[in-house]
DNA sequence: CCCGATGTTTGACTCAGTCAGAGATTCCCG
DNA sequence: CGGGAATCTCTGACTGAGTCAAACATCGGG
């Protein structure tokens, strides 16, 4: 159950951050909210008091207050906004900055020495994970179709493509061991000899996570490319990237000049046939068949290059 | 650079918990500090107030304070311990369990709401996300050889041996593409193809994450099984679990009726190298080639059931 | 048996954070 | 354009979470 799981972070990680303020001088001579307030004027350098107030979630009174005392000490000068009157205008000082880097260096050094005690092989999963959270957790900002990246394979992606098609496919429709050893001959034939000219994969990249993938390659009629292995992630769906996938692919097989582009699927894989479609790719043929364990039909598809000009 | 993450993610998650107690009601009629005293009070109905202190962080008098109050709220009992007549053994009553119960089941509606905010397909990143950052993350123990627990494979995993197979050893020996493919056919030729009473493969999965892999099939000499693809992730080694592969292999491999392991390796992979000769295995042969854009030397290794009987 | 360490309690305190009200100004609507 | 509601900032007055030190009891090791 995941509220537990979440709840149970929430303490564990409630802990690490406790541990780190251990003797209470990360922060001295400031209290934790004092830092925070220094830490946002520091990274945004001039802004109104109401920004702090409603960045920083702070009680309007508590932090006049602190603003009070900042300028007692120097760190501050408070001035009228321009746009409005009511406003000020808060800037750090030079003694402010200094402050502010004087608080920088140590939370550094204190996280610095966490960091030292995981190992070296751990710390890119560390990363990783931290940013999976921070992504699904709210800051979430959902991703954009300009935040996906098309790029070549790099050593481990065809292996990749061979574990999500198989795995996605087994939980949504019940593919078993011989799929996943249909899609791991596709890829070895292709890793082992292909014409970069004439034959290449895609990876749809999204934060730096692999979340989709297509292939070309020569079809054994002259002329005709084929496309394979299409797999968009589903938390990744509803971005464009199918279409991007097999838009590279058609513009592909163009500039090399094929005649045709054909390609196998299955009739319950609706949302790439509306791809397919919108491509111009047409049904050529249907044929009922037993594999992956499971009782399908089969499509052809094909786009006429020749007759469906740029 | 990582601490950079880390400090980033701590002002996120700082927030994360905040808004979840968004108006104070999380907690009330208690504080943070009290619930969480309840809350260990609630899981560990019997501690002595000396681990609630060290626990939780708390202070002695402020613990001492909160049990007062707990106290005349007829929400504890306070005995005296068995072991230590210093120490006081704190138990609940029925009124607090029913108040640990209920802040628990506010806790769990206001986690619930924020994990409706994540969208279905993404809850499992997010516990595997969390999950890492904890095991990585002091709350560390070291992985225990006896987490780990070897396992058929799933759909997906012959796809992660070939995705670790490639990176891991693009990353350590330069490898190129022809050895991805390779590493696909194997487990192609195993997927579509196998006697499962004579070939085999294994997962070695460590918290629920794949950590190693080894096959054994059927090698063209007759009465000859073939190790192949052992592999271990650099942050699982050293924990046995390359010599339970093997040893896993072995043991299939007489209980099957096979006469001989063989296998074939590079002379590069002294760690691997160790564990053959640990578990019998004698070098039969040696032949340098140029393979996956590498000068190697291939190694043929062989163990002689019959000679060295269980 | 003595001495330092540990466990608990209480008194006295600090200071982070809240709440309400006042004064200045802007924004919105008729 | 005028007036009322909303916004911004600040101050006074307060609450209450958490800390520190002292006192007392007991344990454990030499």
């Amino acid at each position: 159950m995941t509220v537990q799981d979440i709840r149970s972070f929430n303490r564990f990680y409630t802990n690490v951050i406790g541990a780190l303020d251990y003797g209470r001088h990360l922060y001295a001579p400031y209290t934790l909210t004092e830092s925070r307030v220094l830490y946002e004027l520091a990274h945004a350098p001039r802004t109104d008091a109401a920004d702090l107030r409603t960045q920083l979630h702070l009680d309007a009174g508590y932090l006049s207050r602190i603003l009070n005392k900042f300028e007692e000490d120097g760190l501050v000068e408070r001035g009228p906004s321009k746009t409005d009157p009511r406003r000020r205008r808060i800037s750090l000082t030079e003694r402010g900055r200094e402050a502010a880097a004087l608080l920088d260096e140590r939370a550094r050094e204190t996280v610095g020495a966490m960091l030292d005690t995981v190992r070296a092989e751990d710390r890119p999963r560390l990363a990783e994970a931290l940013r999976t959270v921070r992504t699904l957790l709210g800051e979430g900002r959902a991703p954009r179709p300009e935040d996906v990246v098309l790029r070549d394979p790099v050593p481990g992606d065809l292996g990749w493509i061979v574990q999500r098609n198989a795995a996605l496919y087994a939980a949504e429709y019940g593919f078993n061991l011989e799929y996943e050893g249909l899609v791991a001959r596709i890829v070895a034939e292709y890793a082992e000899d292909h014409d970069p000219h004439l034959e290449r994969t895609w990876i749809a990249e999204l934060d730096g996570r692999p979340v989709g993938c297509v292939m070309v390659v020569r079809d054994d009629v002259p002329g005709a490319a084929r496309l394979r292995l299409l797999l968009v992630e589903p938390d990744a769906r509803g971005l464009g990237i199918g279409d991007r996938l097999v838009g590279a692919v058609v513009a592909f097989a163009r500039e090399a000049g094929y005649r045709e582009v054909v390609l196998w699927t299955n009739d319950i894989l609706a949302a790439a046939r509306r791809i397919y479609q919108r491509h111009g790719f047409v049904l050529v043929g249907e044929k009922p068949h037993r594999s992956f364990g499971q009782d399908l039909v089969g499509q052809d598809w094909r786009l006429d290059l020749l007759a469906t000009p740029e």
